[in-house]
DNA sequence: CCATTTATTGCAACCTGTTGCAATAAATCT
DNA sequence: AGATTTATTGCAACAGGTTGCAATAAATGG
């Protein structure tokens, strides 16, 4: 289902502001900054401002049409939903990130419902760490 | 092993400001935000700023003497390492946070580390998503 | 079609956290 | 001890993100 139709039906309106919000994230091959969506946003919107796509970041969120992710840059990134769930493996050192299959983290969702009653949000983690190249190197730090 | 034992082993040095700073972290019955290590911080030191204090957290986290967790709060809040770990279940209906037991996640990191080589820290996880209560009552969000 | 209600926006101010830089303090060397 | 090197601090400026509020735009009702 199509974050318009989504929003639409809760009953929420499809701005321009936020139709051009949502068709940056679709048009994004990877994760996207709220920067990179403003600027987008900005080129055929001038006077729009930036807390209007984080907003609309934050409806979505809320709507589970977009997930964020922390890769540890300083910035969170943002993907649609629906395009898949994956999870990275962030190293702390280099800063490379090793994508990870879903099927590892799934088994703990359904055990922390059922011993917890806990619905977790588990789409799109990014797990600090240390990958195996720079534990070779480690000094000081 | 204490934190001023580690930071002098390393060679860092131990300014009054580290020491208050980790005297702060220590006598924290919970976890403490940074404002909250800078108030205590600036009662007996005056002159002091608060980047002092992120700057010592942050070179105590690369040590692995504090982690640090994100509640959901809009900021970040820390905790000794040594006084153990513990994971935490984040409803982001009602704020409620569960403590979860460090054997639900251990066996996660044997398989990051067999399978992808990646040494992961969770040692201080906070996993959003919505308790049990909160779900039997969705409205529109 | 105008009036009213309600959602959304833009703006400015704010909050948490980070960073560059000059000044200071600690450690090291002679 | 005095001179030199190196780590650390305080400050101000910045960055990402959030929020209160008045103004605007969309939907609803007469």
């Amino acid at each position: 289902m199509s974050c318009d139709k989504v929003l639409r039906e809760k009953g929420y309106r499809l701005t321009p502001q936020r139709m051009l919000v949502i068709e940056a994230l679709h048009n994004a091959d990877n994760h996207i900054s709220a920067e990179e969506i403003f600027e987008q946003l900005h080129a055929r919107y001038p006077y729009s401002n930036i807390s209007t796509v984080y907003r609309t970041l934050e409806l979505m969120k809320r709507l589970n049409l977009v997930t964020e992710t922390n890769f540890g840059e300083g910035r969170v990134r943002y993907h649609v939903a629906e395009k898949g769930h994956h999870h990275h493996l962030v190293c702390r050192t280099c800063g490379k990130t090793i994508d990870l299959n879903e099927s590892m983290i799934n088994p703990l969702k359904g055990t922390l419902l059922r011993d917890y009653d806990f619905e977790a949000d588990l789409r799109h983690l990014a797990i600090p760490g240390e990958c195996g190249d720079c534990r070779k190197k480690r000094g000081r730090y």
